[in-house]
RNA sequence: GGUCUGGUAGCUCAGUCGGAUUAGAGCAACAGCCUUCUAAGCUGUGGGUCAUGGGUUCGAGUCCCAUCCGGAUCACCA
């Protein structure tokens, strides 16, 4: 049992008996101790004094005699500074605890079992006539992160992309291609596909702009001109025909979004992202007109003498919205509610969580309402992520004004830099080939871009100044990445040094559970308490740094809760920062009592276990060395 | 204008259920520490009216109200 779970228990009972009032458990409130003052955890007696019609100071010296009397743990040198009473806890009972937590492979995780609740979770999404770009990186890797944090809750994910696929834009792109393509393929010209296709998007873009203000100079104004433009009206007629399965059309667009999902492969796959299943908008888009109809029949929404059909939320305090637009065609809306459908179709949703910028805060109220009538269980709880917007120093990042920030250059520059980096040490890595030390950089620069951006809350929107090139060095990726590495340095030099390794213990390195995480890489054997631990005491930054360890569990919980990645990495950055300060002021291989020897590599083992099981959640990897 | 959301150090960000006379990190600046388990580290100095004004109470960066300033959204675009 948690020590915290013992004296919340032994406070309710102490404080019933002294005061003759029950206590509810909430009325308890445990904290770490401050540095600055003398024990572990802290009890505060205020909302005791009510009852007790005592100063803070009586009543908990009163508490703290009864506690110490009654629970072992508890030894003597508690103090009561104002209300607040400091407990120190035996190093006996914080050495079980860490003897815990190191037996423990899947330490801070729910298992997950067949009974677990199915949550899908909708990410990237991504439109097929541009690559992707940092707002989309965000994207990705929260959607990553939450996936993996909701898992290490104990529930069933299934991560799903749906492809924006089809739509004007997409032929805005194939018609560029066509007047001014001259049968460039990626293969022809060597560019990504997606690249290739964000080029002709913006070359539509370009010439589209420039008949327009050339009808503007004849003097149109400018909203007709921008319908008028013979550019536009052409993709309008290439968007017709698509929906008439016109056949050339069908084959062109098939084969410009196959370039495309060539390009976002790649990309994904150096971000470290996938899907479990992928739905096309241009096979999904069809199935929300009949649940439209459906909804109409039962009366839910309404039609106009103009033939677009409506749905009244004026009664829950948004507007009307349009469902289907009056010559019967799908808008945005529409679209989802189809997706949903399949999606129920496919899989029993318990939870629906789509990743989504705060920009549509709106669309997935309304969305949530809809469903929710049309009869999806899982409508009224939808979950939106709204995630923050990336910005620029100038504001926002705009594809068509050209200030974007491209996922790819931006992953290649991070790889690049952290090349340089390892290459500019005083400390080099020595005897390292030229494959390990690209592998190195590409960890490092990755997982400096990833905790760049899941260390910050990601509901607020966040700056990215592109002169300034992301940290390695303070609370960042590459620092924790550095601790683990440490560590594992530390326990490649103790196991190579060791008489003979434990057999009972060995090949638990490789294991993996169901949930894909990793297990402990240790077979320390630790002190345990009736054991080796026996007479160990231990100095306040070993305690500290196990208090931290303990605290995983709770970050695991909260991020799942609050649907914030963000714990996980601020929780990493707090244990490793700890730890650093420790492997500073103490040595853990030429300490001299080998009872402490023996713990202090236990401890860093498992730290460097939680490290790695916390990054992770995020989709960082940790090197083995750096 | 309606709705939603944010405002904490020069900059980027933490701050959990309201808790400790002194509100934390990092970057940037300055000063130290490699003969030592990896210096991508550690230690120190300077830097704050927690947007403003009220309220709630033993106690407010945190909760409530008002005001100021930003952002998003309110399309027969997606």
């Amino acid at each position: 049992m948690k020590i915290e779970t013992k004296i919340t228990e032994a406070v309710q009972v102490i404080v019933e008996e002294l005061y003759g009032q029950p206590v509810p458990e909430k009325m308890v409130q445990l904290q770490e101790t401050r540095p600055e003052f003398e024990g572990q955890i802290t009890l505060v007696v205020f909302p005791f004094t009510k009852m007790s019609h005592k100063a803070p100071e009586a009543t908990a010296q009163e508490i703290g005699e009864r506690l110490k009397e009654q629970l072992p743990e508890v030894i003597s040198g508690f103090n009561a500074v104002k209300g607040f009473l400091n407990l120190c806890i035996s190093s006996a009972c914080w050495i079980s605890i860490l003897q815990e937590i190191y037996a423990n492979p899947t330490y801070g995780f729910k298992p997950v079992t067949d009974d677990s609740p199915l949550v899908m979770i909708e990410y990237s999404s991504p439109n097929t006539n541009k690559p992707l770009h940092l707002g989309h990186v965000r994207n990705n890797l929260l959607g990553w992160a939450l996936a993996k944090v909701m898992e290490a809750n104990g529930n069933k994910v299934v991560k799903t992309n749906i492809v924006n696929d089809r739509g004007i834009h997409i032929c805005k792109s194939m018609l560029a291609w066509l007047k001014w393509g001259n049968g460039e393929t990626p293969e022809s010209s060597g560019k990504k596909g997606d690249h290739l296709i964000g080029d002709y998007y913006v070359a539509f873009d370009k010439h589209y702009r420039e008949e327009v203000r050339q009808l503007v100079a004849q003097g149109m104004d400018e909203e007709q001109a921008k319908q008028e433009a013979p550019l536009i009206k052409e993709a309008h007629e290439m968007l017709v025909k698509w929906e008439q399965n016109d056949p050339e059309v069908r084959a062109l667009w098939r084969k410009m979004n196959e370039w495309v999902y060539a390009g976002f492969n790649e990309t994904y796959k150096a971000l470290g992202v996938s899907f479990d299943k992928i739905y096309y908008e241009s096979e999904t888009y069809l199935e929300g007109k009949e649940k439209v109809e459906e909804g109409l029949a039962k009366g839910l929404f309404y039609r106009r003498d103009d033939g677009s059909v409506w749905a009244d939320l004026t009664g829950e305090g948004l507007d009307e919205k349009l469902l289907l637009r009056s010559d019967g065609t799908s808008v945005y809306m529409t679209q989802d509610i189809g997706t949903a459908k399949l999606r129920f179709q496919d899989y029993p949703i318990d939870k629906m969580i789509y990743v989504v910028g705060n920009e549509q805060n709106y669309h997935f109220q309304v969305l949530s309402i809809l469903l929710d009538k049309l009869g999806f269980k899982w409508g009224k709880d939808l979950v939106h992520f709204s995630y923050g917007m990336v910005e620029l120093p100038n504001g926002k990042m705009k594809s068509r004004e050209g200030t974007v920030v491209d996922a790819d250059d931006l992953i290649a520059t991070m790889i690049a830099d952290a090349r340089q980096m390892s290459a500019d040490k005083v400390n080099k890595l020595e005897d390292i080939t030229e494959d390990e030390a690209q592998e190195i950089a590409r960890i490092v620069g990755m997982g400096a871009l990833k905790y760049f951006i899941l260390k910050v809350d990601a509901r607020k929107n966040m700056l990215f100044n592109p002169e300034e090139s992301i940290d390695f060095n303070g609370n960042t990726g590459p620092f924790i990445q550095y601790t683990y590495a440490r560590i594992r340095s530390i326990m490649r030099k103790w196991e190579a040094t060791r008489p003979t390794p434990n057999p009972s213990l060995a090949g638990r390195g490789t294991d993996t559970n169901q949930a894909g995480l990793s297990v402990a890489e240790h077979s320390t054997p630790l002190p345990t308490r009736e054991g080796q631990g026996e007479g160990l005491v231990l100095v306040p930054k070993e305690i500290s740094l196990i208090q931290h360890l303990q605290g995983f569990e709770a970050a695991v919980r909260q991020a799942g809760q609050d649907y914030n990645p963000s714990c996980i990495a601020n929780y990493c950055y707090e244990l490793v920062k700890e730890y650093n300060q420790f492997y500073h002021d103490f040595s853990v291989l030429k300490e001299e009592d080998e009872k402490k020897r023996l713990f202090r590599i236990a401890l860093s083992a498992v730290v460097g276990q939680v490290v790695k099981n916390g990054m992770g959640l995020l989709g960082i990897e940790v090197p083995e060395r750096m």
